[in-house]
Order: structure tokens, then C-alpha cells, then sequence
DNA sequence: TTGTTATTGAGACTCATTCTCAATTAATAT
DNA sequence: ATATTAATTGAGAATGAGTCTCAATAACAA
């Protein structure tokens, strides 16, 4: 489980190093980020923490989400026409995946041997990788059977 | 070099397959993303075509890109804020990406280790891969060494 | 507390992309 | 070739995710 007081320490050390504050509207979309397993979008996020009560406005969660990518807690799924995708990754073990063209399903993979051969190609174009984006789109073995 | 004419026969017949037809502002498109050989942007795409004085609107520039993207002659690189990136990729050796998050430099690079390795994933997960984009984040070489 | 400065929220704004629909054009039948 | 039918185009309006504005408010340091 997530340590959600680690994460708002952490948090507000990011902020401080840039000079920002940890204030209320900040720890709810935190807190709310933090407790998400799956994917979201910042709507559904604005929307959930407005049913609890809590008011923060769409601008703060925007902003607010920025602030969480850029400080490494949450990162971008994909961007499709209806706007962004964001999953929680602190404290998470990392992960790729598979989209489904026909259901939509997603896949989570990881591989230490992809991973692995990833640095290999890095190292060979004197490249220092951060991070990375896979994304495998196709059918997943549901889709795949009912195609036939 | 790319054969426009094959590649006008293939969009033709992508086109046939779904009741549509190959217009001339259709064929302006086509041949402009087929003389492409890095990525684009829409925007830019159609003041290329109109700097040329044929005259396409940004709207069928915009429902040519959709339709060259289903038929598989593009493909998207990345989405910005500012918008879609595409490449062309009819008769072109698919490949991967790294972006430099430093000076925005992009490295191209193809590896048969990691495709094949792709598909051993997938199979373990009875997934059938159609296509992927992976995109690796850092620094290149140059900007690597200036941040010392 | 007090002073300083960052932050918030409502709604205006941006801008890439899609939509509308009357006029036009490609493909097909006669 | 000409008429018929249905797809396509373009100009500009519309959409909508995300950002910006700025006066009011809250966080933080001393
Ligand atoms: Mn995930
Ligand atoms: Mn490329
Ligand atoms: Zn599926
Ligand atoms: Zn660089």
C-alpha cells in the first residue's frame, strides 16, 4: 500500500525546492491521486473529488496535475482526442502496455529483459534515457478468438 | 526513394475498400506526405501545400491525415500541446524513437533484438501486437555533456 | 501577528480539430 | 456524352481540453 504521508512529505519537498507551497486544493488532488489504481483523466478526477465534498476548482486540478508530473508522482498514459490520460506511479513498480484496438482493454507488462535492452540501445546512441513510453496496440486474446 | 504511383494505387484502393474516392486535394495530400521525410504537423502541412499554390483546405487536410492514418501511411509520433506530430511511414523501415529532453533532438533507431522481443511478450499475454510506438525520454550525448 | 508572495477560482480565452451545409465533383448508369 | 447519385469540398462556425487573468485569499517566515 502507498504511504500517502511519505507522498505529501515528498510532495511538499518538490514544491519547496521550486519555491511552492503545499496548500489544501494541492493535498486533495494529492490524496485523491494517491488512492486512484487505475488510469484517469483530470474531469473524472475533478469530478470525484467533488463528491466528496471538497471543493477544488478544474483550474487547480490542472495545475495541480502539472505540478504531479512534473514532480514524478503521476505520468502520462497517452493522449487520445478526448484529452489526457494520467496514471499514479508513486511508489509503483514500473510498467508498459498493451491497448486493445477492439475493447479497449489495457494490458500492464513489465519486463526486466526489455527494460535491460532498452539501456543496451541507449548506451549504443551515447544516450541517457529518463524514461520511457511503450505502447502496444492490437487484440487481446478475447478480441483475437471472437475475430475468426 | 518512395514509388508515388504505387502509393497512389494502394491510398486508391484503401479509399475503394471504404466507398470513397481519390480527389485531387486527396492526391495534393498524399504526394506531400509521401516527399516528407521527417515529421510534421498538420498546420504546417497545408502552408507547404498552398506555398506550392495548390489550393487545399486546413479542413480535408485535417480529414486526409485521419484517412492516411487509418490506411496506414502515417502514423502518429507524438501528441503536444501543441498539437499532432506525424510521420510518414509508406515504404519506410519502421523504427523508434528517443527525445532529448534538453534541446528536443530526435534519434531514430531500430532494433530486430527488441522487436522480436515485443512479440515474445505478447505472446505470453495472447495478445496480438498490430503496432507500438516507444519513445525514450533524457538527454543526448551533447546535452549530456554540457550539464556537468 | 505582520508582511510578503504564492495560490485560488470564475470565467474568459486559446487554438487544434471537427462540424455544418450548400455548392461541387467523382463515379456510375443510361 | 449526359443524367443520376452519392461522396467531397471549403468557409466559417462550433467544440472542448487546457491555460490564463486578476482580484481575493491563504501559506509561510520572521
Ligand atoms: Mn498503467
Ligand atoms: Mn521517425
Ligand atoms: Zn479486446
Ligand atoms: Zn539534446
Amino acid at each position: 500500500m502507498i504511504d500517502k504521508n511519505k507522498g505529501k512529505k515528498d510532495f511538499t519537498n518538490f514544491l519547496r525546492e521550486h519555491g511552492q507551497r503545499l496548500t489544501n486544493e494541492r493535498s486533495v488532488v494529492l490524496n485523491r491521486i494517491l488512492s486512484c489504481t487505475g488510469h484517469f483523466d483530470p474531469d473524472s478526477l475533478y469530478l470525484q473529488i467533488r463528491q466528496t465534498g471538497l471543493k477544488v476548482s478544474r483550474a487547480s486540478v490542472y495545475r495541480t496535475l502539472n505540478l504531479l508530473h512534473k514532480s514524478g508522482f503521476i505520468s502520462i498514459v497517452r493522449k487520445t482526442e478526448k484529452g489526457t490520460i494520467y496514471e499514479c506511479v508513486y511508489g509503483i513498480k514500473h510498467h508498459d502496455h498493451m491497448h486493445c484496438n477492439e475493447c479497449g482493454k489495457v494490458i500492464e507488462f513489465y519486463s526486466e529483459e526489455l527494460e535491460k535492452l532498452q539501456e543496451k540501445i541507449c548506451e549504443k546512441q551515447g544516450f541517457k534515457g529518463q524514461s520511457h513510453t511503450l505502447e502496444i496496440r492490437g487484440y487481446c486474446a478475447k478480441c483475437k478468438k471472437n475475430m475468426k
